[in-house]
DNA sequence: CTCTAACTAGAACATCGCCTCTAGATCAAG
DNA sequence: CTTGATCTAGAGGCGATGTTCTAGTTAGAG
């Protein structure tokens, strides 16, 4: 065997977090290495690119969240509550973990389904196909008489993802915290927003 | 007097919403030249910096959104209804005018406040006074028992706008019509949201 | 007509950051 | 100990892009 790693791929990870955190999508391969301590060159040794560095390090932060939601939706009976907890947990672990979050916005997943490396391909088209599966048996149970709408599953999304994360980005971008007043107003507009697929 | 210009700022502007269009926040003055015609020199002549010529980008683009915003204002006599009527209005008209709802998410106005170039710092600082002094109309109306909450404002102005233009901005962002379904799910979201601040 | 301010023109310059390249260090296996 | 695969190291190539520079053009004023 050759030399045992001076550094793990998640040890690179966390400093490229820590700098995305502060600098953002624009954070260069200079700036990771000056954190983790490694030199550009064993940075490029691990990763093919520097978008190969940061698409890995968004999805990573993308599948704690969804471990997180999983947990919740095992957590609620009812599927409609459930619904709601899903986008206040999202918003209390943003505001728990600001950089993870950070890293999360870094790309659009529908971007990056045509743009990212040829190694990550898989791994970002089925990144959500988890997520995607407990939303359908959510919204099954919540709207049985929507069953047969092709678009269900995206509306739900929008409803409860995407309606949390639009009102949270803003403080996540501009690393400020969430607001604590933030968690009432996403429950009753998930609430509600859902109302629209009812009749 | 000297040479008449060739090019207006409107047209060098007008420009380079479509370059925005195509390729967001990282258009190149190289690009904006070739599609308005004129050439890198001449950009130059007109605007310090590329920062400068996409900041008025910006600007000029959240102008136009906001006289928009107040017609609406003045064709509602129900604050509370105004208030949903400002979110679906934000929604339609980004949806009807795509570059220009583009050209609004190239920068987020509480970092520019720090970084825009010295000749725009006062018209981006003043930028939102007028909304939010509509938002402040509209509130004292309708939250009357919350006239001393001195976040109120802001509290309703990401109520209502923060919450419209978190769900559409993906879809302006990707490129993507914004859905019609999007504005009964925004109407009923905002009206959901506001009740936060009544009790 | 001549003068001149304002603008056009685009080549040239400078910077920045991704990535490569060659040399050297390290440690498990034999 | 010797070997060799794996990793560290960081200087430098290279392309892209923001910006500047100098020359040339235009059209109104006197």
């Amino acid at each position: 065997m050759g030399r045992p790693a001076k550094f793990t791929d998640d040890q690179l990870l966390d400093a490229a977090r820590e700098v995305v955190a502060v600098h953002g999508v624009t954070a260069t391969v200079a700036q990771v290495s000056a954190a983790s301590g490694a030199t550009t060159g064993s940075v490029y040794h691990r990763f093919r690119s520097r978008e190969e560095l940061l698409v890995r390090l968004w999805l990573r932060s993308i599948e704690r969240l969804h471990e997180r939601l999983f947990e919740v939706e095992a957590e609620h009976d009812d599927p409609g509550e459930a619904l709601v907890a899903l986008a206040v947990e999202t918003a209390r672990y943003s505001r728990e973990h600001p950089a993870e979050a950070r890293a999360m916005t870094l790309y659009r997943h529908e971007r990056l389904v045509h743009t990212a490396p040829q190694v990550l391909h898989d791994r970002v088209v089925h990144l959500n196909d988890g997520v995607f599966a407990m939303l359908g048996r959510l919204a099954a149970q919540r709207f049985p008489t929507a069953a047969d709408d092709p678009h269900l599953v995206r509306r739900v999304f929008t409803c409860v993802i995407g309606l949390c994360y639009g009102l949270i980005r803003p403080y996540i971008v501009a690393a400020t915290p969430i607001p604590v007043w933030l968690d009432d107003v996403i429950a009753r507009a998930v609430a509600a927003a859902l109302t629209t697929i009812d009749q």
